[in-house]
RNA sequence: GUGGUUGUAGCUCAGUUGGUUAGAGCACCUGGUUGUGGUCCAGGGGGUCGUGGGUUCAAGUCCCAUCUUCCACCCCA
């Protein structure tokens, strides 16, 4: 059988996991430091849980769990000739895959609400799935790291997340990120400006491309979900629009206004911050449908796809029976941001320190010799290891080269008798016989 | 889900208008070196050519289907 994984996964070599480490590391130490608390929760949930909460593509999106056992007992075998797939999928399987991690988030804090202290800031470092088609940026299996507030609606947290973001992004290394915000009542404002409420999806939709295909493309598609030229052209107006300022006139109504004045709010207290990356973005809309309120995209210039997102949701844990609850949070695409990190090579050096000293293995009694030598450096703090096999010596120093092993220590009867070792340095190639005792100093030098 | 693209050794890839026994580099193993890697030399193992069907005297090569890769769309981290 010839072995392979299943498309849009990925199997990570040493090397790849410890830069992702490193980012994870890097990110949990932020959220830390804001006073955010670690969650986990299941890498499945009740398929009910997550259907209908991210639009109808969303819901095609999630991947689901085939019931065990006889998983057809449920089914009307009639029925099953003539059955939408669609149907029979709801029948079969009970359970599917976390799509993000908001979702499962706003059903934990319902269920939890006892046990929790509001408002409740937590952080969550967990593998998603999406049954997307794979692509560049894209997986079907990647790593989301999330901080949320929930149970305030203050927009100190806003200010915060992007705080955290900035600060997130400048540890990485990660120097032209930018920072875009809007604001979902603006959209309606504008939506309730121009009276085309019912098609506010679309034109959410729409106004997310600009970036993408521009002012030429949106028009193509506003028109054809049936908007007129008037409203298009107010549409584009507002789209063009670099600054707060100049979607006043655009948005007189107190929807509008409303989030005018809290994107204003949020800028204002950035600035006072010295947070220069995040600005206002008229074109910033965002698919997900739960938002409500702030919406924010990280980007890095001249990388497709955005690094990191979120938004305010006023109503998420409604659904799941707890009333009036808003929180906001943004995501972190781990996977993404290594892409990035890659591209760019700003992975530190060290992230790869391994084995400093290997004993190469002359044999039962040799080795066993240097069972207590190995432990000495150990405790002194030294990356070491046996070669396990009384192998020949160059297959030995193969192993230690493939390694990068900077030095090997060699023990046979000689050194053994005297109580000394010969120590040496692979990458000058010299080697010299030191007393045992010595071995620590050594290698501090 | 739609459109395109890719698949030959563990990896990266050659392979002519269809023609005998499918090659190279790297990696791996053995030896040159019974206590020495990274260089060198000699030798070796490893392929149902993604899978299934078809056309043909003959298919890695042509046709169909399917899976996979990558890219774009939709949507999204």
């Amino acid at each position: 059988m010839k072995p392979s994984i299943p498309k849009g996964t990925r199997d990570f070599l040493p090397k790849q996991v410890n830069k992702r480490n490193y980012i994870f590391r890097t990110i949990e130490g932020v959220f830390k430091l804001y006073g955010y608390v670690p969650i986990e929760t299941p890498s499945f949930e009740n398929i009910d849980t997550l259907t209908g909460k991210y639009g109808d593509e969303g819901d095609q999106l999630i991947f689901k769990i085939l019931n065990s056992g006889d998983y057809l007992a449920g089914v009307d075998r009639e029925e099953l000739a003539e059955i939408s797939s669609g149907k029979l999928a709801d029948s079969i399987a009970g359970k599917a895959l976390r799509y993000d991690l908001t979702v499962p988030f706003a059903r934990y804090v319902v269920q939890h609400q006892n046990d929790l202290t509001f408002p409740f800031k937590r952080y969550q470092i967990q593998p998603v799935w999406r049954a997307d088609r794979p692509q560049k940026g894209r997986y079907r299996e990647f790593y989301q790291c999330d901080v949320d507030v929930i149970g305030s609606a203050s927009l100190h947290n806003e200010v915060e997340l992007i705080q955290i973001i900035d600060q997130v992004f400048s540890e990485l290394g990660v120097s032209d990120f930018k920072i875009g915000i809007n604001h979902r009542k603006i959209l309606a404002g504008l939506a309730e400006g121009l009276s085309i409420e019912s098609n506010f999806n679309d034109l959410v939709t729409a106004i997310d491309k600009w970036d993408k295909i521009g002012e030429e493309g949106v028009t193509k598609e506003l028109s054809s979900k049936g908007l007129g030229g008037e409203a298009i052209t107010a549409v584009m107006k507002y789209a063009k629009s670099s600054s707060l300022s100049h979607i006043g006139d655009i948005l007189q109504n107190t929807k509008g206004e409303r989030g005018m004045e809290e994107v204003n709010m949020i800028l204002t207290e950035l600035e006072n911050l010295g947070v220069s990356s995040c600005a206002f973005n008229a074109s910033l809309a965002r698919g997900l449908s739960y938002y409500t309120g702030t919406i924010i995209e990280v980007i890095a210039d001249g990388f497709s796809g955005s690094i990191c997102a979120g938004g305010r949701y006023d109503d998420l844990t409604g659904i799941f029976g707890m009333k009036d609850i808003s929180g906001v949070g943004v995501s972190f695409g781990a996977d993404r941001i290594y892409d990035l990190m890659e591209e760019r090579q700003l992975f530190p050096s060290d992230t790869n320190v391994s084995t400093e000293l290997m004993f190469a293995n002359f044999g039962a009694e040799e080795a066993s010799f240097c069972l207590s030598l190995l432990k000495e450096v150990r405790v002194a703090g030294i990356v070491a290891e046996l070669y396990p096999d009384a192998a020949k010596m160059k297959k030995q120093f193969s192993y230690a080269d493939a390694k990068h092993i900077p030095y090997v220590a060699l023990v046979g009867a000689d050194e053994m008798a005297k109580n000394e070792l010969t120590l040496k340095n692979m990458a000058s190639g010299e080697q010299r016989t030191i007393n045992s005792s010595d071995l620590v100093k050594e290698l501090k030098r």
